[in-house]
DNA sequence: AATGAATGAGAGTTCATTCAT
DNA sequence: CATGAATGAACTCTCATTCAT
């Protein structure tokens, strides 16, 4: 099936192509900032600092506020990371070995998308409109447990997991390894393998059938 | 053994009575506003409307610094948490007994403390000094996941569970309740209960000898 | 030789016109408060008043803080201050002869600019950065001493002078003149030509060869 | 003639021996924080940490406010000041000769006592009261030129000295040495020596008989 | 498509001072 | 003689946003 090129997937949003580059430079500007500042100190002064912008009206000229910016952002990292993860995960095969498979890949985003990943979890812990509602919701918790959840929803009617309630063990997958972000975060030189590996057997057993 | 009154444990510090007393009004008023409306909305103005203090002059006055204010109110949060974990977790009996009712003592308090696990979590997340360094670091992680980390090697050497790296156990531990805490947050009707039921098994399986 | 349009000197700086203005804008007024008020009370507040803006934000618009502001003004007061001195100081001629020159010309800066040179003055005594550190250091004291010097160490290798230590005599020569606005300060009925006429024979001698 | 003891003379004032000590004390770090941090910095918060005093409130308690207690440190500071050079500086002899005496004396002082001498200075330059008026102004004048007037008076009344005003050398000669404390603030490395010599030879010339 | 210019609101912090005992 | 407690005002600086071209 034919892909899109960006600027025909741009165009489909109504953008021209300069408007789109520039979005995408001010995405990854602000993926970089809120990555190693966090999402606090995440100003569109800073933003525009790290992009080489002239001024901070670029930004709002391109996105309708802060939160349209965060959630582009965001939206950008989610697509970014599912495709990565996807393309690591066989579309075939056991369920219980595709588990495997999605932990492994989530933890090598982690590794070799640092930037990326810190910055999806900030933005998805700290993102909150004017009026102090968060941003998301519903729909942002779909979007980071979500695939996780339809994996194993699957798995168990295939049989090859044992029993347990399919929300709180994605929630619980997903939260191990927003964790693991966390403390590469803290101490740089911890190794990933290893929670790949840890966090593998530890899920594998936990969704075992008996 | 006798027990400090509250005045006596404060003179221990260096506070008069009254001096405490505003302390733990202030912090009290802050873990509320965090819990409401998120940590980067607690400023000071918010913070002594919710107290019901004249000025932001207050804070500054008992507090060094916004940082040393969210570090008190932490403190006083993880000592609150403890202390109500410890109560409800016998230090008799089998280590693996023992892990279930740490999860079910860590999910009531989350059910019948609500705001003060919701502040715990945000400000153990946000908090960052003037210069953007994370508050804690490696103190912060310990606080956190120290209990936790010291029970499942008691039970490893008694040879109750299987094997597995305790670090990594006890953060996806820590991490699954944080979530639950975040998922209570964004749908305030969900059962606790059931959350507290999954996890326990989920746990009980993952650290069970093969 | 053609001389730069005020423009041409602010687009030479990367200044736009309008941004130019209001710089001079805002300086001339910190100028008029730091010599009326004096130093401390030269608050932002005090300062858009007087130049009659809209908020202290203009300001921090086109100065990238306190410390920036001051360093303009001092550059532009400075400036100002030799330009004035070298319209009314022969470069030909006797270096002694010039000497004299000097003294009045500082003096009739004094007396036709009062304001500028009290403005200079407290600013170079004051100004510190937010560490407490004073501004400028080495490179104050030559913007201050600096031409004197120099005319001294021609004078001296000329054998007009007798013999005396360069950088003292200039210190104490800009030291008496600075005394003289302090005093016309304090007390605004004297009058500046007698000071002109006592500093100018005082310092004749003083370097007079023997 | 018998000499007042301290508490004799604090008794004078109507100040009982303890209020004397605390007064000194509080002087004493006052005089310390202006010589080192300047004079803007020199808060109360600032004082009572230095002096080791529980709280700002004892400032408060023993003087009226802040402009009392610069001008009693400025007494404190001049009183001593005083005395230093009257010990140096022979009251017998020929007038020419204790104006040698007199430079001496007060670089001994810039070196001897620097502290004392820095927060002279820069409390004289900066203090004002409430409403931004100067403190002192006539009275302050006097205070640090009117020793140096009489001295230079007198001398001309001998014959000893040439024709000048002796207002306009005597604060040419302050300024001088005034000049000489900031100089060695800016570069500590300085030798006072050389200034004394210099400066001795400089007004020996400016203030001779034809 | 982009920019220059400006802005009101709010942030945390520090200031000297005063009211109680 | 001393202190604890509190306070209103002012400070500089940063925020996201908007009005003009």
């Amino acid at each position: 099936m034919p892909v899109n090129t960006p600027d025909e997937f741009a165009a489909g949003l109504g953008l021209t192509p300069t408007e789109a580059a520039r979005r995408t430079q001010i995405i990854d500007a602000t993926t970089e900032v809120v990555a190693d500042e966090g999402y606090d100190r995440a100003s569109f002064a800073r933003i525009v600092a790290r992009a080489g912008l002239s001024s901070t009206r670029m930004i709002s000229y391109h996105f309708a506020g802060k939160a349209e910016l965060m959630t582009a952002t965001l939206t950008a990292l989610a697509d970014e990371h599912d495709r990565f993860v996807a393309e690591r995960v066989p579309s075939t095969g056991d369920r219980a070995e595709s588990l495997r498979w999605s932990i492994e890949a989530e933890i090598a985003f982690l590794a070799e998308r640092f930037r990326q990943s810190r910055a999806l979890t900030e933005i998805a812990r700290h993102a909150r409109d004017g009026d102090g509602a968060r941003l998301g919701g519903a729909l942002l918790h779909d979007l980071r447990v979500g695939r996780l959840e339809r994996q194993l929803h699957q798995g168990r009617q295939e049989g090859v997991f044992g029993t347990f309630d399919v929300k709180v063990m994605a929630l619980a997958i997903r939260q191990a390894i927003d964790g693991v972000c966390d403390r590469l975060a803290d101490e740089p030189g911890l190794d990933p393998r290893t929670y790949a590996a840890e966090l593998t057997r530890l899920f594998a057993r936990a969704t075992s059938a008996p």
